[in-house]
DNA sequence: TGTACATCAGTGAACGCGCGTTCACTGATGTAC
DNA sequence: TGTACATCAGTGAACGCGCGTTCACTGATGTAC
């Protein structure tokens, strides 16, 4: 990945004035990127105003910290999370039946987010790291896909229709996103962090669908 | 916690000779501590030789490098955490039929793991920094509780079990210590660094019961 | 339509910080004779 | 039992590093008259 290069080419705007024109912006791609190269804690502000070619101290006319930045980092990624799985549901076919499409659903939902921790690890790493743990939970369109739901509030769209086609009694529906969450959750992170990052693809594959299974049995 | 306070008091050794007797020890506990109020990245070699009474670059008689030093609290935390594991499980009463208590077993297994990582939070995530992968689930007697298991070994005893008891169909066994490690990992982050954070302790229990679950029904 | 002026986005230089790590050293310990 | 000497655990001083952040500034822009 070139962000993590050192030597990686830094793009210049060549700006015809010295106003850049659309700092926070840039500022905010810069962050972007270095997260998606080395997680939340490759978001440097120094370095993001060098890749704007900017003086350091620039940056602070349109993010109060570094940790407003990281915090803005952190709602793209989370956006961009909520972009993939909206994605991958829309592709789940409506042909069969209501029972197995909400089910398919969720297992879209899941398997976007294993997917997404794979192919954006540093961005996945951005995306929960700590800042005040309130907030995840909340609807917030800045960490919304296009469909305006965050994350969280895909997932827990996606367990309602499952009541809806009787899939899910609707006793066992409050709470559940926690249980469905913390189980692919828990993968995805012993999947880019842990044991399971030596796990050749096939069988990474066989057990993202034997965890969303037991996830559907055992809800 | 008194090691996240900035002025703790340093606890000087005394010595009568300038040779410290054991350094290593007195480095590994300091990190330790440190790992315990802060988390991986609060393993400071400088803070460790100060805590211990000694120059910084002492510490280079006994560790290669800081990342050798956290490493070494790394098994030390995983050391704990299977140590908390032995005793829980040890505490499951076996009145009943092996197959409820092969049941129990695995229960007590997640629970210690959940309370693991919220009573001693610190040492939980130091215990998954990453560092090489593939170590986390080789035998390794420093990981490992007085049992001589490490975590994951554990884990694996009590599915084991389960299989005797006729509990888990032997076809499932292969694997299944990481699906149901996977539920409970992502469950503890949830709850120590995210979204759950919030979550009253009442709630938190229900929800650590019914994740425990789903992971047995759905296994 | 032209000018004066407030606004504010960027500059340049500097700060203090604590970190990990290296160097050449000193002085206690344990072993060989 | 006493002495010479190798060993090696700790010292003291210093390094370069990049970081986040602050200061007083400069110069382009847009607005009011």
């Amino acid at each position: 990945m070139s962000a993590l290069s050192p030597e990686a080419p830094v793009r210049v705007p060549a700006r015809d004035t010295y106003r850049h024109g659309d700092l926070r912006r840039a500022l905010l791609d810069a962050g972007i990127e270095l997260a998606r190269g080395g997680g939340p804690e490759a978001v440097v502000l120094r370095e993001a105003t060098r890749r704007a070619g900017v003086a350091p101290n620039a940056a602070y006319r349109h993010f109060a910290s570094r940790q407003d930045l990281l915090e803005a980092v952190r709602l793209a990624a989370l956006s961009a999370m909520a972009q993939a799985m909206e994605k991958e549901v829309a592709a789940v076919r409506r042909a069969r039946n209501s029972a197995a499409y909400a089910r398919d659903c969720l297992g879209a939902v899941g398997a976007a987010y294993l997917r997404f921790a794979q192919e954006e690890r540093g961005l996945f790493r951005a995306g929960f790291a700590p800042a005040q743990p309130v907030e995840l939970v909340r609807p917030n369109p800045q960490k919304a896909g296009p469909g305006g739901q965050n994350p969280f509030e895909l997932l827990g769209s996606v367990l309602d229709r499952m009541v809806e086609a009787g899939v899910l009694p609707a006793s066992r529906r409050p709470g559940a996103e926690y249980l469905a969450w913390s189980a692919v959750h828990g993968l995805a992170l012993l999947v880019i962090d842990g044991p399971l990052a030596l796990m050749p693809p096939k069988e990474l594959q066989a057990m993202s669908r034997r965890l969303l299974d037991m996830v559907e049995k055992g809800l």
